[in-house]
DNA sequence: ACCTGAACACCGTTCAAGT
DNA sequence: ACCTGAACACCGTTCAAGT
């Protein structure tokens, strides 16, 4: 209450840290990372390169900015909900996380690069964690839970945006089933035989049911098969 | 047989690919993927920036053949061997792929941005889907299983890497341990509760415990708690 | 307070020329 | 066949100057 608006002295900014970050973010996704230089994010803002420095520190800063934007994205509603099964939960987190961080292919190297330490991503895992409590795990083996969700969702979005090199938004599942059936069709048989005869069945991991079996199989493996409350300890 | 040494022709190369990849490898371990550039590989080679593109069409043509080298580096006498219990196996697999990579923080960047599709790489994923037609699994679960290892794997090593920006080798594991422990302790207890509270369990993260940890949640999850033989279909 | 032009020390890659 | 010098079109970042 009370805050007042801002400064308002100056030649009045010619912009503003959000549409910094519009920039850079519709330059990734049109044309991948190597696009979204400070000089490009410049120029669609409509300034010279070097005022960037006003809005930020670094290209380093931009970065950080545009990861938590992402997970700032997320909807917490849908698995902040106690009334629903926890199972359900974690599994409405991680499927809104990937589409969040899929939906930017070109955001996702710097999703990676950087240490997850952010307000939004320290707030995700508070979530991940009061999930785990209420699955029945102690402090201990929440942690260790949400990390290794953590490690599962990273390694699902890297191998997925990894798998289609070029810049843009990812194409439809279809398309990259297609894809990846064909390239597997190319594999020589004599040298991978189990590698190209597991052509069809590859061509799922890129899908959501893929990403959906494994979570669950990694679910399972925490808290025992088709069970939801706490068991066992180490 | 009979394979003669090589063309003798010419003014004699001043070196070879393999020296450029040693190269590359060495500035990516001393001083991290920016440092390891085209101009900088050729200088330490002793060369012109533009004689590099004898060797290799193109930057990211090294980048794929220093992945190639690492893959290729792991042993594949530890897991082949079909005496031991296949839990074993997978274990000991995934330990000496983590090794050699977390080995060189600097080239992990250049294994997450490029599909595993060279040969080594196949060569490895075969490696697991024979693991799993030992395990008793069929060819999808198998597929989906190995699919869902490496995604463990690679997710595990990025956010290892992650976790310590800067370039170098990795600090041995009581340092992180430590660093992470003091991060933690400054993370507002009132906003993060539960994260700042699992601040000593986080610690493990870092460590080869978290990561033998997961792997056997992982593969609980795959064929069921403490028991090899396959089971259970979709 | 904010923006600019100019400059610095870098990139990856290409091209014509030398041996 | 291999290497070089020079150039091209870029980078991120800094600095002095303008309003």
């Amino acid at each position: 209450m009370g805050v007042t608006k801002a400064s308002k002295r100056g030649p009045r900014r010619a912009s503003t840290p959000g549409e910094v970050l519009d920039a850079a973010l519709a330059l990734l996704d049109e044309a991948g990372l190597e696009a979204a230089s400070i000089r490009n994010i410049a120029a669609r803002v409509g300034v010279a390169p070097n005022a960037i420095y006003t809005y930020f520190p670094d290209k380093a800063s931009i970065h950080k900015a545009i990861v938590e934007r992402l997970l700032g994205s997320v909807d917490h509603g849908v698995f902040a909900d106690r009334e629903v099964a926890w199972h359900a939960r974690v599994e409405s987190l991680a499927l809104e996380l990937r589409a969040r961080l899929t939906a930017h292919p070109g955001a996702v190297p710097l999703l990676i690069s950087n240490p997850l330490d952010g307000p939004r991503a320290l707030g995700l895992n508070e979530r991940l964690l009061e999930l785990f409590a209420d699955a029945g795990l102690d402090a201990t083996e929440a942690a260790r839970a949400s990390y290794l969700l953590t490690v599962y969702l990273v390694g699902s979005i890297t191998l997925e945006v990894a798998d289609t090199r070029d810049p843009g938004p990812l194409p439809p599942e279809s398309d990259r089933i297609d894809r990846r059936e064909k390239a597997f069709a190319q594999t020589p048989l004599e040298q991978f035989p189990r590698t190209a005869g597991a052509a069809a069945s590859m061509a799922s991991h890129i899908s959501t049911d893929q990403f959906v079996w494994g979570l669950r199989r990694l679910l399972d493996g925490i808290t025992g098969p088709s069970r939801g409350a706490g068991s066992h300890s180490s």
